[in-house]
DNA sequence: TTCCGATTCAAACAAACGTTTGAATTCGGT
DNA sequence: ACCGAATTCAAACGTTTGTTTGAATCGGAA
């Protein structure tokens, strides 16, 4: 067994390109169907030098995540202190809380120089993806700044019981992921293809209100609805209530 | 090359032991990492069978989609049209229009006899897929349905230009998808983790006032950001605003 | 130059992959 | 009981997979 990277300063040529293919092959095929040749080939190195840099595919894998994943949470709990100690006592408002989630995303994916939009979408994926020693990673890599921010939103919405706020920034990341994520599917909603591929800064800006007003929206009170295919309005029919929650 | 399934009234058992099986295995490992040997050892039938009865292993991913995702979305559009007929002139309400969309396929998660959450899971996962044939096989399983419902939410949101209203519904979409795939990469946000297990139910009274609000939000105007790293906090500040859109 | 650790390289490893084949078997209708 | 179609079966197809090995090459300090 080689040495494994003992020397870190001077990170090689080799890993760095080794890097840089795996990130856009992985985001094109996914991590399963991409294969270690399609990646050594592409990159001009030895197929063995995967294993000598990083280990294994696994480690190759969370090595490409890593790379942009740290900085980009790093600047996200740096922006969310910089406006906590702005606003001194007053609770920072929901509005500058997702920028301030959001912002280092964007910029990330604005970067075509470091991974560009391509990241996002490997990151989208890598979401979705039940291997285990993914979700593990994830969960590792994400677990400081989410704890972070949950903290500060129950401050600005104080009005929310913590498991309501759970739930809300559940749906949140789903939405804020889905959209960085670059997911197409449902291209034959809209008009999106071509015209909105430019203006990623007004993604933000559309994404934004849709979240401030989805957490700040009116609290109600949960009904048990066991009557799916009956009564499919919604419509408070003031019958089959009963609290529970 | 055999008659590849020109009886179609009696479908095999082993047809269904195979879709049964390959739905909580695609789920569990993914597509590219599901073996068919695994499938058949442990749907107990031929290796060879996949490919009698289906043709090939993309072929069966997609049987085993469209096995749930006709019916359920065919129950989307006849709730809709059931709203639409009953408000008659007047729009249907957001909420009502989220409930059409959802109650179906929270009625799929429940009924473990025909899969359950598994096949959410696997859909969600699907979503993230960059796969051509699954992508193609996405968009064209869920145009009827997609478009049916963007013409309704465009009727009860007059004031939403046409693509603000694309862009919402893609959020919508996305908070959706990754709430029904149950992607718990951030289970450390919350409690979520036993008590919510149980009550599906309340995940829509959750869900629907946040959607309903995000597609209610106030339009504001786009504004320029080019100071990405400067200015995090988006109070306007009067300055750098340059009309777009 | 000499030497040593770091790195690259070609070659091979066993295992698993999706797919195909052709014979054996089952089944329903006459 | 017989036939023909539908289905199952064991076996092998040729590739490709991630990983390992041991020798060759490189780069800087002594």
């Amino acid at each position: 067994m080689p040495a494994l990277r003992l020397v870190e300063s001077k990170t090689s040529h080799t890993q760095e390109r080794i890097l840089d293919v795996s990130e856009s092959l992985f985001m094109e095929h996914g991590f399963e169907a991409t294969g270690l040749r399609q990646i050594t080939t592409e990159a001009a190195v030895n197929l063995a030098a995967v294993h000598y840099h990083f280990g294994s595919k696994e480690e190759l894998f969370q090595a490409v995540l890593k790379r942009r994943l740290d900085p980009m949470n790093q600047q996200r709990v740096e922006l969310l202190e910089r406006l906590e100690t702005e606003n001194g006592e007053s609770a920072v408002k929901c509005e500058a809380l997702i920028g301030a989630m959001f912002i280092p995303a964007l910029k990330l994916a604005r970067d075509k120089a470091r991974g560009g939009k391509n990241f996002l979408r490997l990151l989208g994926r890598a979401y979705a993806d039940p291997a285990p020693f993914i979700r593990q990673f994830l969960s590792r890599e994400y677990a400081p700044m989410i704890l972070r921010f949950k903290s500060a939103f129950a401050r600005t919405l104080p009005h929310l019981p913590p498991r309501e706020l759970s739930w809300r920034l559940h749906f949140l990341m789903g939405a804020m992921s889905y959209t960085l994520a670059g997911t197409d599917v449902l291209k034959l909603i809209s008009e999106l293809n071509r015209v909105d591929r430019v203006s990623d800064d007004l993604l933000l800006q559309r994404l934004g209100p849709f979240l401030v007003a989805g957490l700040q929206a009116p609290l109600v009170d949960l009904v048990d609805l066991a009557d799916l295919s009956e009564n499919p309005k919604p419509a408070p029919t003031n019958s089959s209530r009963r609290g529970r929650n």
